[in-house]
DNA sequence: GTTACTACTATCCTTTTGTATACTAGTAAC
DNA sequence: GTTACTAGTATACAAAAGGATAGTAGTAAC
C-alpha cells in the first residue's frame, strides 16, 4: 500500500531556523496564560478584574504577574485614570501585540480543529464501552 | 495626534472562541518542548538520541516523558526496529502533527522577526551605556 | 577486561507555576 | 456602622515542570 506520508519535509537549515524561532517566541509568549491575556484584550482595552474575568480560571496574583511581564515586553500598557473614583486601571494591547495576529489565527483555527476531534473521539469511545455493555 | 491603535478589535464572541480554541491547543502543544519535538522531526524520521542532539537543552528524562505524551496525543509514532543490532528505535511525525504547519510557519515568523527586535533593542542600549561611560 | 553504543528509567533536587486566603486604602451606597 | 467596589500585594503552600546524575541490558570493537 503506497502511503503518502509528509508531504513536505524541512530542510536542516530550515529546522535550525524554525526551532531557534519557536524557541524565541515560546520564551515570551509561552506558558499557560500570557496569550489568552492578549486575546481577551483584543476586544478592547480592559480593567483588571475586568481581565480576570475574561480570562476564566486566572488567580489574582497570577494575573498580576503576568501583566508585569506582558508590559515588560511590549505587548500591553498599563493607564491609570487618576481622576475617578475608584481609580481605574486600564490594561490595553499594544501594536506589537497585534503582529501576533498570524500566530492568533492559525491556534485559534487549529485549537478549533482539534477540540472538534476529541469530541468526536470522545463519541467514538462511549459508542465502543455502550457495545461492551 | 490622531494615533491609529488597534485597526481590528475582535467581537465578543468571536474573543471567547479564540480563548477557549488557544487554550485547547495549549493543553497538547504548550509547554518548552513539544513543538520543538515535533519540528525536529518534520525534518524526517529521527532515533531516540539524535532527537536529543537536535533538540538542544533537552534531557533525556524529558524528552522521554514529552515523547509519551506526544505519542498518546497521535502526533507521533514510534517504530521499533528490533532486527537490527542494537535495537534502534525510530520516531515519526504523523500526519496529524502535519495539521500544525499553519501554526508554525506563523510561529516561525514572529519569532524570527522578534529576534530580530530584540537584538536591535539590545544594540540601541549598548549606544547608550557606551555614551554615558 | 574495558570501553562504547543503543534507548531509555530511577532517583533526587530545583525552579516555575499556580492556588487560597487574607489584607491594604479610599469612597459610596445602605 | 457595615458592606461593597476599585486594584492589587503578602504570605504560605501545593503541584507541575524541568534538570543532573547514575544506572540498566546486550553486543561489539579494542
Amino acid at each position: 500500500m503506497p502511503e503518502i506520508k509528509n508531504s513536505k519535509r524541512l530542510s536542516r537549515p530550515d529546522c535550525v531556523t524554525s526551532l531557534n524561532a519557536v524557541g524565541d517566541a515560546f520564551y515570551v509568549i509561552g506558558g499557560k496564560w500570557k496569550l489568552r491575556i492578549i486575546i481577551a484584550l483584543s476586544e478592547g482595552p480592559k480593567r483588571f478584574n475586568e481581565l480576570q474575568r475574561t480570562v476564566e480560571g486566572i488567580s489574582a496574583r497570577v494575573l498580576s504577574s503576568e501583566l508585569k511581564d506582558l508590559e515588560m515586553n511590549g505587548f500591553v500598557t498599563r493607564n491609570v485614570h487618576a481622576e475617578t473614583f475608584p481609580v481605574v486601571v486600564e490594561y490595553e494591547a499594544t501594536g506589537y501585540a497585534d503582529s501576533l495576529r498570524d500566530v492568533l489565527k492559525a491556534l485559534t483555527a487549529w485549537g478549533t480543529m482539534h477540540r472538534k476531534r476529541i469530541k468526536r473521539q470522545a463519541e467514538m469511545e462511549q459508542q465502543k464501552t455502550s457495545k461492551h455493555a
